[in-house]
DNA sequence: TATATACGATGCACGGTGTAGCGAAAAGTT
DNA sequence: AACTTTTCGCTACACCGTGCATCGTATATA
């Protein structure tokens, strides 16, 4: 669907606007922040825009494509691991990064981009890669480095452990977003990790683990 | 407006086929499992029902609201915690029940009806008192029990262990749908509550009385 | 100049929604 | 029995967004 342009494949006719992109974007990220996702709509955009509707389906097929682009443009920056000397403090810190963008605007745009993917296939493609699978990557070589650096037992459930993390703050997001401050999101972490979690806490791992479904499960990322 | 009828309230003209809420949402349920939400219709659901689209109207407010009742009627009644000594073993199986439910029909339905409530706040609330609120005050109960034969630390923050634990869950059932098996969501638990949680011998008591009757329902006429 | 593509503008068929009005049916009330 | 009230099935309709097609025009390359 992309055109890929370079010096061997120059296309013939007349070239796209490229401002019409950034100003579809910007546009859509305006209405939404005013109306919300099932507000908008396609010839909203396109009007907001200063553009033509068929403009617009040239280059996405629907309104959640549009979206999409729009929100990682605007938010995917915003979240990437804090640096940290303790491997684990790098998942809190992110966590909390999370749970801030989740309480304000992006937090309203990611739960119509979830919501919507549950009945669009290639958009929960989209979801996933654009914005699950990079940050789970990155999280699951953190806490690799964790457990080299002895801050997590080594036979550590990496999916489980990133499943119940983050499914918190995803939970809250999308069913029961009651409150989500800085003290509760720590309270998560600490109920997965322990209360003192750049230290290994040999209560909860002391013991050996035979979890023989762990190793069957399948990713993409 | 709820319609309450008592002795001293009768209502005065032609009284509702009683015959047609049940026709009504078991014709939904039907088309459910065939075509998923999106493509179910209310004009669907009244012709398969046997019912003019009127009078489907004169009951919900839209198709949101009969899928929500007839997910509940069907699904809400099989996943009650199951009976067991050991508190944390009830927590553990119920998560599995629950797990079983999201891997075949009702997951989509849920899933279905958590996404259209990410868009309408008056769905929203029948999830959350219908679906989410009951279970988790049976779950707050069974970790108060816990706590006093002495599963759990008596500091423990129920909160946030049941959005880690059942976080964990819907965050597969919503985001990251790859494998669910018995194992894994065996290793989500043992991720939050250690591996020493009595995880030996599942045995298996019904008990549905955690559902009593009606729940709390989103109607208009 | 010839070719190829994007542009804005317009029109349109499609499908589902939600409401209104109709006469008939089914209950209670007098 | 006559009256009142409410639901019933049915039909009709306005509304809205979608997605596609088409048109003449603009802008690029060969």
């Amino acid at each position: 669907m992309k055109r890929v342009i370079t010096q061997m494949n120059l296309p013939k006719g007349r070239p796209r606007d490229q401002h019409a992109d950034t100003k579809i974007l910007e546009a859509a990220l305006r209405l939404l922040e005013r109306h919300g996702f099932r507000a908008v709509t396609l010839e909203g955009i396109a009007e907001e825009a200063g553009v033509a509707r068929t403009t617009v389906y040239r280059r996405w097929p629907n309104k959640a494509a549009v979206v999409m682009d729009a929100f990682l443009t605007q938010v995917a920056p915003g979240i990437a691991f804090p640096e940290h000397p303790v491997a684990v403090e790098r998942l809190r810190l992110q966590m909390q990064l999370l749970a801030r963008a989740f309480r304000q605007g992006p937090g309203l745009l990611i739960r119509s981009l979830i919501a919507e993917a549950q009945f669009d296939e290639e958009l929960r493609a989209a979801v996933h890669h654009g914005w699950i699978a990079k940050r789970r990557a990155s999280a699951k070589a953190i806490i690799a480095d964790a457990i080299l650096a002895g801050e997590l037992p080594n036979d550590v459930n990496a999916d489980a452990l990133l499943d119940t993390l983050y499914g918190g703050l995803y939970y809250w997001l999308l069913i029961d977003h009651e409150v989500l401050t800085e003290a509760y999101v720590d309270s998560l972490f600490a109920t997965v990790l322990g209360p003192s979690s750049h230290m290994a806490q040999s209560k909860r791992f002391d013991c050996d683990r035979d979890v023989p479904g762990a190793t069957s499960r399948i990713r993409s990322g």
